[in-house]
DNA sequence: CAAACTAAGTGTATATTATACACTTAGTTG
DNA sequence: CAACTAAGTGTATAATATACACTTAGTTTG
């Protein structure tokens, strides 16, 4: 292996390379969760602190030299979440030298960096799933976790509130073109169920007969011959999605 | 400034990150390009080499230090074809880990990259011009730029092919929704020239009446007093965009 | 200078899609 | 059995998208 000193690595770089420097790359997930109460979002306290909650941030954590960026995002989320299985979509990437510079806790800054003199690029992902079935644990060097209403996010650490904006900006313009909503009803979900989710993620209201009438043209859902039970009121009629693939 | 050995580096960096790397970041650019002929990528040879063309491939280089992704886009552009002012928009990031293994030119690989061990992740752009605007100028230390036919893309370095095909994809998505037209036409041009540049662009062929009717509904356009001269057959009226502002 | 050529320019009818809107029904609860 | 709740259902109207062909103005050619 090639032997040289540290500041003349750096000196050799900058020669040959001018101000090239390698940045630290990371991931982050922005895991949005429905359920009745409404859209919420996943944060982590960045590690476990007293009594108050310390700073939160989106997950997220450095990419690994042998996976793909994919991959890194699902074992980042999985590692610090225990959240596994869910669809994660790729859509920005997050690069400014100074998006560092709203975390709070600089000792755990300090540790999450190879180097401390490097900046850090991440690749950002989202993901909605339906609560009930994805219950975040959080890891042992890890602090809280929290499921947040997307109108009361508050001070996140880094760039992550643009970040998150991006993200559910994102996932609005997706849910109104094809459905992304694999995961995010029970198995099998009434048509008022259906509505409700799309109302919620697209915060607006929606006419049911309208509703109903654009799924029908949409393939991809198949009659049960099942009724609801255990409600208070007229038994729905039950769905479920046609299966699809994720990698 | 610290001073250690670099394998000693290597090693700190493993034991207290486990597996984490700083992998280099670049940015790649594509570049779309539209004259009479049709819609052209640009290409660049990656060092100058003698009578056969080396191989080709979009744009790109390292992020530098102080820079954002945004700004690092048009600086590399700009060094290596001394293109500038165009509007670059961050579509994907590439981060397979093998990336790098098609490319034929070992010795330019190794000087690329700051650390030949390190992975290569990039950020990618695209953008679209008029072709008899911007013409490219290859940088002393690369080889020839050309444009190239987007349906005769040939073998490009890296995976750049991939890169390219999403970019494109993306371009028609974008074109459907909202005209990204700002610099492909004439300041002063013809609804005959605007309908060929959307036809290039998706690849598709338009009604000219259907065409002229949806354009009376989006503002944007005006009409000047003037018409298209030299030409034989009857002169069209001529129409320029309202001013819009980029970064 | 007339005929032939070229692309410009223009409107209507039809089909598709989006929206607005209110009552009846089936089951549950008290 | 009366009251309650959400399920379920259709029609009329508006907006948008598509299909389609001839006349016009200027240029070129014989």
């Amino acid at each position: 292996m090639k032997s040289i000193f540290i500041d003349e690595f750096f000196d050799m770089t900058s020669t040959t390379t001018s101000l090239k420097t390698n940045p630290n790359v990371s991931v982050d997930c922005v895991v949005f969760g429905f359920d009745v109460e409404g859209l919420k979002v996943l944060l982590i306290e960045q590690r476990p602190v007293g009594d108050t909650l310390g700073q939160l941030a989106l997950p997220g954590d450095l990419v690994l030299q042998n996976e793909n960026l994919d991959q890194s995002a699902k074992r980042v989320l999985k590692e610090l979440t225990h959240l596994d299985g869910l669809y994660l979509k790729q859509f920005q990437t997050f690069g400014d030298p100074d998006r560092v510079s709203n975390v709070k806790d600089q000792e755990w800054l300090r540790n999450f960096r190879d180097d401390p003199a490097a900046r850090v690029i991440t690749v950002a992902y989202y993901s909605i799933v339906k609560m009930e079935n994805y219950q975040p644990e959080a890891a042992s060097f890890a602090g809280k976790i929290i499921w947040q209403p997307v109108d009361q996010v508050p001070d996140l650490a880094f760039d992550h509130n643009k970040i998150f904006d991006t993200a559910l900006t994102r996932l609005r313009e997706e849910f109104e073109l094809k459905n992304i909503a694999f995961e995010l009803l029970p198995e099998k979900f009434t048509l008022s169920q259906l509505q409700r989710l799309h109302e919620m993620v697209l915060g607006v209201d929606l006419d049911k007969r309208n509703f109903r009438k654009k799924l029908k043209m949409k393939t991809g859902l198949v009659a049960l011959d099942e009724k609801q039970t255990g409600v208070d009121h007229k038994p729905a009629q039950l769905f479920k999605y046609k299966p699809r693939k994720h990698a």
